[in-house]
DNA sequence: GCCGTTTTCGGCCCGACTGTTTTCAGTCG
């Protein structure tokens, strides 16, 4: 079994022992231990097998953790599990995924009312038999029923990166049968659309040709981590993953490869929208090839370029292909040239063991050396998060120093080999309080490198109080980064209210920059939220906020959504070097002051 | 259940916010 499953057996675990009110502290090591287990780079489930005795060296492993590994990679799941399920029902860790609904919740609404699933929740609401409980209340009541709402329209879907892993693990599989040569993804997925519905494989290769596919297509229904086979057709298999993934895969001749990546890639507008061009120039395009109207002859289906070309189209590309205009840019030659990974040069928003990050500030560097960026802001957090240990005055000024030093040994590194080098910037992670101020003085914000300011709480704030609250936080100089500015958590919850045009364009004007969370799990931007501000003149930075070495690779995550927003690498600011990165972060007060001196100067004579 | 030790048991990131209370439990980050 793979890491990430093993984790999510012990998360299940800890979410029923906290619902059955067992010792917090077991609790939490279960949530430990499956953090380890999903940060580790080891192989558990072969660790397992062969040398069980290293599963003890992993930090939040101790003997009974190691003990329901080995069951879990034996029977598939751990006894406690199991114990507690037989007491408790499935559908309950569901309810806890509902905004507002804890473990206490939960056992409470099972123990007084027998409601165990999300239905029966909304029937007891609608029934008004919560207000009766303890601690419930009309309000209580209301929020729960728009979390329910809220957790529909989200349901079903899955972020972007877990999507990915499934698409390269069936890609995987599919390439080692002789005579398949190409797998890709279609689809939202190949969109880069940050939530994916399901998702859409196409393989193509030799013994994908019509009459000799189908020992293919049975290869691809033994897949065996395919909890439910739905359709198994002459070319087409489609099945649902035990994560509730549904996969469609199909195997198609290379000819018409091409004409199927187009088609299946969509979206549906878009699609639409290029056959109507298709058939006022007597063509008609269909997923098996663009063909004449007037005889059906083939005229091109191996490869896009060559459909959209036919069409006297640029190829687009998939991230762009929304009908938002990408078809007359591609008929004039005049589509973007979209920023790509390879352009960042620097990812500054990140966090190490000094609050809650995972590793040290070295590790950090090394790796992002390794990654061969040339600069990186450590930016990890305030005291307000008292939760990760965040740092107050004394300790950030401490952090300061420490990071000054490493820094200084890069680059001597630097000096002394051929190796490349690395920027390593003081920064800090600040919380936007209550009233729109800092946790931080300003005598400390002044002398870091790098400020992200952020709203971590108040979620429940109404429109207008919480603009103004982040309006404030942009008037502090020190401020140079607008963190997660949408409070936009996917999948998990509603986005805090929040006015973004204003806050964009105070940005904007402040010379502040606004950031794009690359990881798929945290607040981010929308693809409309990064347009949004493009056209307000706002600088804008994608960041990993990596908690770990290896979170820093979600920044190609980051770049799917700022390429979806049509945006090109003049429009992101660490896509610049280092020295250029900070000259063009809003200016120390300082040097404003400098600046006002310099124009008072020129009036005055 | 893990960890570390002042070795075999005691401690385990903590503070803000909300909606219910009328002093606090539950949830969240």
């Amino acid at each position: 079994m793979d890491n990430r499953s093993i984790a999510n057996l012990l998360i299940e675990t800890a979410d029923l022992l906290e619902i059955a009110a067992g010792d917090p502290f077991r609790v939490r090591s279960y949530r430990r231990a499956a953090e380890a287990v999903e940060s580790t780079t080891l192989q558990l489930g072969r660790l397992a097998a062969e040398e069980p005795k290293k599963l003890l060296e992993i930090s939040g492993i101790g003997k009974g953790m190691a003990a329901n590994i080995l069951e879990i990679e034996k029977a598939g799941t751990l006894p406690l599990r199991e114990e507690l399920l037989a007491k408790y029902k499935p559908s309950m860790l569901e309810l806890l995924k509902l905004p507002g609904m804890g473990p206490k919740s939960v056992a409470l609404f099972w123990e007084t009312l027998q409601v165990c699933d999300i239905d029966g929740l909304e029937a007891a609401i609608e029934a008004g038999k919560l207000e009766d409980l303890p601690r419930m209340g009309a309000k209580a009541a209301d929020k729960l029923k728009k979390g329910i709402a809220e957790y529909r329209k989200n349901s079903g879907r899955f972020h972007l990166d877990d999507a990915e892993i499934a698409a390269e693990k069936i890609a995987g599989y599919l390439l080692a049968y002789p005579g398949i040569d190409r797998v890709t993804p279609a689809g939202s997925l190949r969109r880069g659309r940050e939530t994916v519905g399901d998702l859409d494989l196409l393989a193509t290769g030799p013994v994908c040709e019509e009459d000799k596919v189908a020992p293919a297509v049975d290869y691809m229904a033994a897949y065996p981590p395919i909890a439910s086979l739905i359709a198994k057709g002459a070319n087409k298999v489609s099945f649902r993953l035990s994560s509730g993934l549904q996969v469609d895969v199909r195997l198609l001749p290379e000819v018409s490869y091409g004409a199927a990546l187009q088609y299946f890639t969509g979206s549906k507008m878009h699609n639409v929208s290029v056959r109507q061009r298709a058939l006022k120039r007597g063509y008609t395009l269909s997923e098996y090839a663009l063909a004449k109207v007037e005889d059906g002859s083939f005229v091109a289906g191996a490869t896009e370029e060559e459909i959209y070309s036919a069409l006297g189209m640029d190829w687009i590309a998939p991230e762009l292909r929304e009908n938002n205009g990408e078809l007359e840019a591609a008929l004039e030659q005049r589509l973007p040239e979209l920023i790509e990974l390879g352009d960042i040069r620097g990812d500054v928003h990140m966090h190490t063991v000094m609050t809650d990050g995972r590793n040290t500030l070295r590790e950090m560097a090394e790796a992002a050396l390794a990654k061969g960026y040339s600069y990186i802001a450590i930016t990890d957090h305030s005291k307000n998060l008292a939760m990760t240990n965040g740092l107050d005055d004394q300790r950030a000024l401490e952090h300061i120093a420490r990071i000054r030093e490493i820094d200084k040994e890069f680059s001597e590194i630097q000096n002394s080999s051929n190796r490349q080098q690395i920027r390593v910037f003081a920064g800090i992670e600040v919380d936007i309080l209550g009233a729109g101020e800092l946790d931080l003085s300003d005598e400390v914000l002044a002398q870091m490198d790098v400020v992200i300011a952020s709203v971590h709480t108040l979620f429940n704030q109404p429109l207008e109080e919480m603009t103004a609250r982040v309006l404030r936080a942009i008037e502090n100089p020190y401020v140079r980064i607008l963190g997660h500015p949408t409070g936009r958590m996917l999948l998990r919850r509603e986005a805090y209210q929040i006015d973004m045009a204003r806050v964009l364009k105070a940005a904007a004007s402040a010379g502040a920059a606004v950031e794009h969370n690359a990881n798929p799990n945290r607040l981010d931007l929308s693809d409309r939220d990064l347009r949004m501000a493009k056209e307000a003149g706002c600088k804008i930075v994608v960041n990993t906020d990596a908690h770990h070495t290896s979170e820093m690779e979600n920044m190609r995550y980051g770049i799917r959504q700022l390429r979806r927003a049509w945006l090109t690498k003049a429009d992101v600011l660490n896509t610049l070097d280092a020295d250029e990165f900070i000259k063009n972060l809003r200016p120390k007060p300082e040097n404003q002051r400098q600046n006002a001196c310099v124009l008072r100067h020129f009036r005055v004579f």
